[in-house]
DNA sequence: CGGTCACTTGATCGTCTTCAATACCAGTGG
DNA sequence: CCACTGGTATTGAAGACGATCAAGTGACCG
């Protein structure tokens, strides 16, 4: 990570003040495993940080000194050949934890796709806090579990799915992940760029580009601007993204 | 499952009898985390099956009542689409642990692609006992935290490699799985089909088929009998693998 | 022997990629 | 104000890789 990028939040920030208890990510992250009462000790751990869109902050192959949670933004995660292919294996959103591998090393990069803020922790310390707060373990576990199938999901897309089923499986993904509740006519957010979602589902840009304007030349879908997305018949995109039609 | 297909192991089989004390699987499993004396308690919860080739033993969707551990043979996990595309997402081997999903349903299906045996566990049982052996949940976070590695290259492989550096990468996988040191030149045990190599892969079987010609053309690998592989060249495969060729 | 099954090999096809041109927007500086 | 730039997105035409369709082989088995 390059020093210069990044920067511990000052004093006079509100996190940096009360680092953990008003944390925007605690009601979404496995740190609400440790109550209020103990949570001086963890914050005494973590280092708040912010970054600006584009840097780096986990580079694949370097000594993984730290895990991450991210508290504000989105973050890429990718890993990449030696020729540059590129294959985003997923977006970190509030409350994600970063940097589980065993290994020394990262096993994939991260990237801020908008501005971000995250709390970092030295690994031994905390593995050494693991030890006191058990149920912060499980939580972990839990977390790790569901990544799991997420993975396993992920895959089924990349090895057997069409553009139009992968884009489809994509936005009804990205829908029910920013609105929980599973409106038939549903509006959010889409900060990445046609870039990062080929490379989430293995389809070049162009891929992406035209098979999105077929989707709103049917009338599933509808791009108001850019970075913002409507999902029309949320239905029928779900059944596309099934694999049934 | 079907119950016709699967049976407990009755009291005359050696795995009947001690159940953990000397498992197959202990050396590479997650019960290794427990100790000796404390293993009759695992061994209590543990049911010890054996199922012919060919057994679906958990089917996604289901009602996820059991954790496994898979102590002889191989399993393959997969998750299918309406119309019958399969994504096998891993083989299981010795040692390795299935249904950690937190859902209440199993996230895919695991079919034995040789006879297999493995001990299963009721999971609000082994819950309790994860209570009083945080050194077993901590190897399962490890666990975890290792698969999610590998899907992460797996992501990559099915998301951006072309069917040959896919072969490569399966071909040098397996033989490191299962034969730790790096030899230049190695045989191992292929025990899946081509259609299972295929439905890992994201190919097809022709596809699969023709790429093994090639490559065993070019003599950087070679079948000496079905089920049966040899790497002759293992560094350019590896190099193929990485795609640098 | 006829049956199935796994695998191989060939010919053709189609989806997605590649290459290329264009449009658009924001920022910058003449 | 407008030209210039770089990044992002869209659209078109041509091409390639892998899929699909099809035939044939060999092994095993009733």
């Amino acid at each position: 990570m390059s020093a210069v990028l990044t920067r511990p939040v000052g004093p006079d920030s509100h996190a940096g003040i009360e680092p953990c208890t008003h944390c925007d990510a605690r009601p979404y992250s496995v740190c609400n495993a440790i109550g209020d009462c103990d949570l001086a000790r963890l914050a005494a751990l973590a280092q708040v940080m912010e970054v600006p869109q584009g840097t780096t902050f986990i580079a694949e192959g370097e000594p993984a000194s730290h895990f991450f949670n991210i508290t504000r933004g989105t973050a890429k995660l990718f890993k990449l050949l030696p020729d540059g292919r590129r294959q985003i294996t997923g977006f970190a959103m509030v409350g994600h934890f970063l940097g589980l591998a065993v290994s020394d090393t990262y096993a994939f990069s991260a990237e801020a796709i908008e501005p971000i803020r995250f709390c970092r922790f030295h690994r031994n310390k905390l593995r050494a806090l693991l030890e006191d707060f058990p149920a912060m373990e499980s939580r972990l576990l839990e977390a790790a579990a569901n990544e799991l199938v997420a993975a396993q999901e992920q895959m089924l897309l990349l090895g057997r799915k069409t553009a139009r089923e992968r884009l489809a499986s994509f936005l009804v993904m990205q829908c029910s992940q920013a609105m929980p509740a599973a409106h038939p006519h549903c509006q959010f957010p889409l900060p990445m760029t046609r870039g990062d979602i080929a490379d989430y589902l293995g389809l070049t840009i162009e891929t992406v580009s035209r098979t999105l304007t077929v989707l709103r030349k049917e009338g599933l879908i509808d791009v108001p601007g850019p970075g913002v997305l409507v999902l029309r018949d949320r239905a029928a995109l779900e059944k596309v993204a099934g694999g049934l039609s």
